[in-house]
DNA sequence: CTAGGTCCTGTGAACGTTCATATCATCCGC
DNA sequence: GCGGATGATATGAACGTTCACAGGACCTAG
């Protein structure tokens, strides 16, 4: 069994200390209890082959059972690494939660705990701006990274990490003449896959139904279905929507062009609901009259009637090239020059349909 | 400007130095140059009453601008506090993410920043079971604090830590008999507050579509629908689905029983997208002729068409509720000895219809 | 002018670890 | 049997901060 976490001690047990935090066992300790110095229980740890394998047994055992891990933050001061990587969560609305962040989230703990780190959150205090908080993150020596994701264009967090030199990444690109410590998502190319997964499904008559708001990836997926329907032959229409209300009535107008299209594209799941809406008050059946894509492939989209085909970001691919450039950064002091593309998976469901 | 993170000294600066983590600046680099002591600089941060305004000031601008923080280690490992509070993420398929997760961990981030405390991401290494994990959180004193989740009844960890006496607090009850250091939604006040909403608008044939998991909080709201239909007095069945698969055929065997309901109750939100197919195969309207209620208020409700009408979880005085307690017993030493319970709110949307 | 208080500031120590290096034991070949 | 090499273990120092307490400046009142 384990050692319990040892409650402050008492007056009576030692009435000449004030009160204190508790503190655990330390490497003194069982450096004692194994008749050794601390550096060889250091050493067990750290560098298990140089010690003698029964000394090394002989300490091992007595540190799994008196319970003893190295306090971390002597560990960090020491050694000035903390094994720690800071993430700025994004400030979302809660009424209109970063969709994506929780898989994005899950993907990177578990990357990240597979090179022994861990991720810390980090948001700026209420007033304070997100340069700040990292300037925090990194003058405190709270992390040994740092992790940035929705960063725009003109954000300035990018350049202001790249001049301190601390290693950082950011999941989305920079643009050229920046710091190109990136990892993104090739969207504009999996949008030219999905229109040509329409196309080899016989579709010739495109729509796409987009977001307007001035976000990158949005406008990467726009320009893909652009080349996309360029490069297949296909007679594509677009419009964008502002917000929710509007969602209905534009993929409306959308289906009721001429020729009316066969197929409704959509730059982010999130338009799928509205669009199914649509093509029923059309008098049309998703996955038979109808086919309809989208982007993003958040749970819900299988949860739609019929299951929506869309595009599934590779999260996992794009938090361990997250991790390993971070980790590089770190190590070997050398930030990646360029940023990496990834490609996204389309996800064939049963919105699509086959024309002869 | 601030003091750029400091590069690692060359040989040509500092020949004899071994490479070695860069540094910044110091408490020690402040007090010279501001010609004070380090106490009265670290004074002038944790307690600016013990200054003279004048000193105050000038120790003050001068940490401003050699942009000096306190290092976080070496600040823990005197005083032994972290300002962390660790999570342990529940293991989540990435397939079927806990979609509450991202609006929860928004919640715990912003209560935790506004009392000066950090999230820490913690996972189980592959292979490691949950307590481990949080034994080596405690015993390497990684954070101050541990937040739980998802547990259910039998989870050996919150025996676990409440034994170790480390302070420690649960999103999601734990049963009578053991530790009531958690925080949850009163699910069945909510579901039976749900059924009088309806009752309210003329319902009186209600059904009930459930999901069949073990999961102690569908159990909760599978109670609270029995209770609220005999309160109100209406008749009312009930099904569950084991899949997704199943929805659909379901909800329409239950739109079938006579008398037919004018309501369907989901136990969660995700079963609405194949309540609302059902519907339509029965000829049904959602809104109409149809009510359709949820629970969760996940982002896609408002999506979907009509938007649904469903519960909404207070995240937010989940997360100030669970900080207060885990201050308190970081603070105190003393941990809390009943659970809390909280009310969730219907959001009224127009998947609700009205009868005569 | 001084005693006595009240603030404010400075000094040494300690937190628990790892680094750098010294010391010691062991072993090999001669 | 011994010098030297090799490798294991031990020792002192340092990381940067805050705690406990000592000391000093200043002010007021007698």
């Amino acid at each position: 069994m384990t050692e319990p976490w040892p409650r402050p001690r008492t007056e009576e047990e030692n009435p000449s200390m004030p009160a204190q935090r508790p503190r655990g066992v330390s490497i003194q300790d069982v450096a004692r209890a194994a008749g050794v110095s601390r550096q060889t229980v250091s050493n067990a740890l750290n560098a298990p082959h140089k010690l003698r394998p029964d000394t090394l047994e002989r300490v091992t055992a007595l540190i799994e059972e008196m319970g003893y891990r190295p306090d971390q933050s002597a560990r960090s001061l020491r050694s000035g690494t903390r094994r720690i990587i800071a993430y700025t969560t994004p400030e979302t609305d809660p009424d209109n939660p970063n969709a994506l962040m929780s898989g994005f989230l899950e993907a990177m703990v578990a990357a990240a705990g597979e090179a022994g780190y861990r991720i810390l959150l980090v948001r700026p205090r209420p007033g304070q701006s997100k340069a700040r908080a990292l300037e925090d993150v990194i003058a405190a020596r709270t992390a040994d990274a740092i992790l940035l994701s929705d960063v725009l264009e003109d954000d300035p967090c990018v350049d202001y990490l790249h001049e301190t030199g601390f290693p950082f990444a950011v999941f989305g690109r920079t643009g050229p003449g920046r710091p190109q410590a990136w990892v993104d998502v090739d969207s504009a190319q999996a949008m030219i896959d999905m229109v040509g997964l329409l196309s080899s499904h016989g579709h010739r008559r495109v729509a796409y139904l987009g977001t307007s708001a001035a976000l990158p990836w949005l406008r990467h997926r726009e320009a893909g279905f652009r080349i996309g329907a360029r490069r297949f032959g296909l007679a594509g229409h677009e419009a964008f929507v502002d917000g929710l209300d509007e969602v209905v009535a534009v993929a409306r107008d959308l289906l009721n062009r001429s020729p009316r299209p066969t197929a409704l594209v959509l730059d982010d799941d999130w338009l799928a609901p509205g669009a199914y809406a649509a093509a029923q008050a059309e008098g049309l059946t998703v996955g038979a009259d109808l086919a309809v894509t989208g982007f993003n492939d958040m749970p819900y989209t299988r949860l739609l009637q019929p299951a929506l085909t869309t595009v599934r970001l590779p999260l996992r691919r794009i938090a361990d090239a997250l991790v390993s450039r971070l980790l590089q950064s770190v190590e070997e002091g050398a930030p990646p020059e360029a940023g990496l593309l990834l490609a996204g998976d389309p996800v064939l469901r049963p919105s699509m349909t086959t024309l002869a």
